[in-house]
RNA sequence: GGUCCUGUAGCGCAGUUGGUUAGCGCGCCGCCCUGUCACGGCGGAGGUCGCGGGUUCAAGUCCCGUCAGGAUCGCCA
């Protein structure tokens, strides 16, 4: 850290004017504040005008009672005509005395105009409203995250992403970032985005899957990544996206898949603790949403007896050898029903249904050491041990029916020694979705990439 | 990609067995209003009925195609 920092803490964030934000005013005494924020309201009366202004933090009413001379309002006053050509959403300074009021229903206080510097003014006519489709909204995100609940969004998910953060540094996990350019499929050939690379193709990544293996036989021994990944899959669902942020976790000398799912749990109960002690009563006021806190262990059943319990509660899963939506419907509901939890861990898929890199059980060739964990009803995560075991990997690449050649990358990872590792990849997006029991990922995403959506 | 549904004003929607000038709410604009707080009152502007073709004396309405969106399935995280 440079000396100059460390001498004055006052420049460790650079703040440009003393703005108060919105949501500290209730604890200020009452004095002169400067607020700057957007208008989400005006209120233009005969002998007073409210402003509601917004901020990142909150909403407050901004009051300026019009000049009287004779019992009469001061036509011409310069202030109060500035405060008329406002319209929604134009960002201000606003300077005024902060009083606490009782009598204003919007936090039972209000900012008494002093000063007022119009910043930018916006156009009267919103492209959207709160009631707008979520396309329409998507086209404008910019407006539509101005919503105090979007807000909540992306605090809660900060906070999501610094517990884990908390627990992988707690636990001696290494950050790692791989690259998103590939010369080749890491997952399946059917959903890759080709593009132009000088003279040659190259790939984006749809997963970190080779790159956090490649970290094992490093010698990382744990290790995360938060990054994109992309799939150019068509798929026109609430919950797929062709760009999504991928959680990763990677981990060396486990005995097998149950401790990769051990160390899941953990996480998601640090982060739903997290985010109920920090953002519980918001969530509950924005969203009508009791975040639970999940308790630990999570349930686990085998994919075997899980078809039989779906089954026993009367839909077949006629798919081979894998759940279908209304199958991780109906195992969610009994994993509410028979242990009052909103997870539950699925395992032993069959290798048939999964990629020739998931190791097999020792005793059953025919099943694989991998989970998926569905909460409430969706798939957020699918991890394994993995196969580190040369000889075997590239007899799991043939009955796949794949080249090895084509491979040769990434099995000379496992040429010079390879320790037993496994991990998963968990969508972010997804997470949210579920948390905030919204019915689109697209409603708690930044930014939403699909097929027919590239822009803004 | 399959199936189903939807597309009418800036936004959300209604529009009858096809029939004369396409409505409602919100927003917007103007005027009025002694503290509003979902403010209120009066007035006003705003439409190529997604696009193209067809049937018909006549199409927002029926048919075909197409584009866009949503749900769902496939696939996945």
């Amino acid at each position: 850290m440079r000396a100059w920092v460390k001498s004055n803490p006052r420049l460790n964030l650079p703040i440009m004017r003393n703005r108060t934000l919105i949501k500290d005013l209730a604890a200020r005494p009452d004095g002169q504040v400067t607020l700057g924020g957007w208008v989400e309201k005006l209120r233009d009366q005969k002998r007073i005008q409210f402003i509601i202004l917004r901020d990142e933090s909150g909403d407050v009413q901004v009051t300026y009672p019009r000049p009287v001379v004779d019992e009469q309002p001061v036509e011409d006053d310069a202030l109060a005509a500035q405060v008329s050509t406002l319209t929604s959403g134009s960002f201000v300074w606003v300077t005024g005395q902060l009083i606490h009021d009782e009598r204003v229903k919007l936090g039972g206080l209000e900012v008494k105009l002093e000063n007022l510097e119009i910043v930018t003014l916006a156009d009267p006519i919103s492209p959207i409203a709160d009631d707008t489709s979520i396309d329409k909204r998507l086209d404008w995100r910019f407006l539509d995250l101005r919503r105090t609940e979007m807000n909540l969004v992306f605090r809660i998910q900060t906070t999501i992403e610094a517990a884990w953060r908390e627990y992988w540094l707690e636990n001696n996990f290494t950050e790692i970032h791989s690259p998103k350019l590939m010369a080749s499929a890491s997952e399946s050939n059917a959903e890759l985005f080709k593009l132009e690379y000088f003279e040659t193709n190259a790939y984006l990544a749809q997963s970190p899957q080779f790159y956090k293996q490649m970290a094992m036989m490093s010698g990382l021994g744990r290790i995360f990544e938060i990054g994109p990944v992309f799939r150019a899959d068509p798929s026109f669902t609430s919950r797929h996206a062709t760009e999504f942020i991928s959680v990763d976790i990677e981990v060396s000398w486990i005995d097998s898949h149950e401790d990769v799912m051990a160390i899941q749990e953990q996480m998601l109960h640090r982060a739903l603790a997290a985010v109920k002690e920090k953002h519980g009563e918001e969530i509950q006021k924005l969203f009508g949403i009791e975040v639970r806190v999940p308790s630990i262990p999570f349930p686990r059943v085998t994919l075997e007896d899980a078809l039989q319990i779906i089954k026993n509660r009367g839909h077949e899963v006629v798919r081979g050898g894998d759940l279908d939506p209304e199958g991780e419907r109906q195992i969610a509901a009994w994993a509410e029903e028979t242990h009052g939890h909103e997870f539950v861990f699925v395992t032993d898929y069959p290798a048939t249904v999964r990629p020739f890199y998931h190791m097999r059980h020792e005793n059953n060739p025919a099943l694989t050491k991998s989970y998926d964990l569905i909460w409430r009803g969706t798939e957020i995560t699918t991890g394994a041990q993995r196969e580190h075991r040369l000889e075997t990997l590239i007899e799991q690449v043939k009955q796949k029916g794949l080249e090895p050649e084509g491979l040769q990358t990434y099995l000379d990872f496992f040429k010079y020694g390879a320790p037993a590792h496994g991990g998963f990849g968990m969508g972010l997006i997804r997470v949210l979705m579920l948390l905030l029991h919204q019915p689109n990922i697209r409603e708690v995403g930044f930014l939403f990439r699909g097929p027919n959506r590239l822009e803004p």
